[in-house]
DNA sequence: CGGTAATCGAGACGGTACGTCAAGTCTTGGC
DNA sequence: GCCAAGACTTGACGTACCGTCTCGATTACCG
């Protein structure tokens, strides 16, 4: 057996208002914003008791993390896998096109800030993050990698862990501080500058 | 003629007043964590009145941030330079080195994750952090990869402020989303991995 | 034939689960004071269902009452009757010195007031109050009266009620709201002077 | 020095805000009862926050006490007196007939109740209604009995704290218990017992 | 150099939200 | 159909802070 806490009898779980709870808090970090999101306003938003969300969650940032991964497991039909079709520099390329436009838009922006402040100040939110959301996302980026460097395309000793966050981190933090606009430019400049490096690079062999 | 009711008259602010804030301020903060720190708190600890904060800062994360200010402030003698010896890799691994030394130390670890929310969440402190705290830093490091370009160790159309991201990127985001440890082996990896990008690389021509 | 949505059918009542009810509530009224009493406490306290109280009683009060009908009914063979000797002030004071020390007693102090309190706000309990528990004892109190009335002890067109509610009414009142010490001196003056009368006696006839 | 508590500087003590705590409270004490009389609802009503009241109440019953101090110091002008025709019975009708049409008039019947319930269940505040509201008025009843005594209408010996107990204390028990009507005709009977006694009173020497 | 106006520490104020407790209703599974 | 158990919505609890607002008591500038 595996449950961790004894406390609440999971079985009688009333799923409505799981559901209902988590739509209300991702609604209102859009609405209202992060600041402002209060545990008593989504109780009242979702009409679900406070003691209700008390019971199942330890913390508002628990919510706000259920509530991302119950817009991830609505929308996706297994794990997820990047595109490949042989060209690795377009194949990133449309992936963090559409990174950046999630980015962008203004109905993900603040929520997922305050996802990511929240994991940046709980770290057992952090080890749920990084093995429920963000573990098959870099599994994924790494497989993508894995598959160019299969193929020749990239270094052979290439650590591809520390190759997937020289790609992905730069636009995170660039996001996060707003440090910079996020552009398809700027998406071109940071893939080509990690696929190059920077040192100087002796012409293609004839 | 200027505004009628324009902010306070700085010329009488109390300097010892400001100080004390900023001082409790960030004591407060690696003693009792972002998520605790009030406004309350760090008048009664700076022995302040709430009034006086409230006149000078116009938010719990200006307050924040004018403590780094103060802090950076004493630390330095002019704006920040890095080492140039002449050998990159050196000069990079001892800085990041330095950084991650800082971002290890439990005394800065959760004032710094308090400043990168703040950031986050507030466009006019991400300006404000942008010029006064990270502008001039982000001038140095540049200014050590342009000098490295100069002396033919990168390539001449690199992207220097991409470039920059590459480097520091990485190494921050790991930190806030702390999805791996920050050792020195890290460093190695991500600086190697940087300079030479993640395409293989013809042997140096004899 | 009867109301179809009826009371629960008592036949199928659960003696077991009534008596242990009405046991945890008078248990705890001594424990936590009426203040604290709570269905929920009563519930766990008796290992009943919540479910089981609503079913059976209307109201906290209600509880508390039967908790005290059940006390006096397991004290009882029959309804109650004062000793009469003869001598009504040596009777009285029996009596009233056996209230006092019940009055006095803390195991039954807090009971008494919660139960004192319910009745004076909720004019059903109070009726049932007037019935079931207080009702045998008064007739016994105004029998004893008219034992001594009939010995000529007592006034001819004497009102028997009032003249129960000027013994019992000063030491009631004076428990009740801590207004004096109930001591057997104290009883002692009431008694007097409730036969007496406050007007000077003259001399008994030679 | 006398004061007891240091904690909040009762000089700068908002007099609005405190009478409309305390006339809200009366208020709605006549208006939803005993048993619904919330802190929250009290300073919703009187337009206070909560912590206004925490801060210079100890608990509901002080609130509660305080408006009916609010009220009889407002009704007053001095000490209460009885009237003093020169016949006792008069006089003492007189003042009962006013208090039982207290006791029925539907604006005070709840709120007196909330304040005898609190009296009973809280000794410190029980202190306070004995001193303050009780005291001065249990003086005036004692003074006006003595005042007959003086002129031969009550026994020399007669304890006048039992007197008065025994005047009143049944009024108030059969008002609290709703144990019979309270009339002009109950009242006669208890004054005419009170004074008379139970025992049988020779006839007046010719 | 004394008058006066702004700032200061302090803290009361009306509020909002916290996290907890209990009320009374409803559902589930066992007897 | 009653029962123990306990999840549910609701509402109040008493506390912590918010940001605003007086209060005297220092300042520090200005006439």
């Amino acid at each position: 057996m595996t449950t961790r806490r004894a406390s609440p009898n999971a079985a009688r779980r009333n799923e409505a208002s799981r559901r209902a709870t988590l739509t209300a808090a991702f609604d209102l970090l859009q609405e209202v914003g992060y600041a402002k999101l209060s545990i008593e306003g989504i109780a009242a938003r979702a009409g679900v008791g406070k003691q209700t969300i008390y019971r199942w969650w330890p913390s508002k940032g628990a919510v706000v993390f259920d509530a991302f991964l119950l817009l991830s497991e609505s929308a996706e039909g297994g794990p997820p896998v990047l595109p490949d079709t042989g060209d690795l520099e377009a194949d990133l390329t449309a992936v963090l096109l559409a990174t950046i436009e999630e980015l962008n838009d203004p109905r993900y922006d603040q929520p997922m800030r305050a996802l990511a402040t929240e994991i940046a100040h709980d770290p057992e939110l952090a080890a749920a993050y990084a093995e429920r959301l963000d573990g098959p996302l870099k599994d994924a980026k790494r497989q993508r990698l894995r598959s160019a460097q299969q193929a020749g395309q990239l270094a052979d000793d290439l650590d591809l862990d520390v190759a997937v966050e020289m790609i992905w981190g730069p636009v995170l933090n660039r996001w996060l501080q707003r440090s910079g606009p996020l552009t398809a430019d700027y998406i071109d400049r940071v893939i080509t500058t990690a696929l190059n490096g920077l040192r100087p690079r002796p012409p293609a062999a004839g």
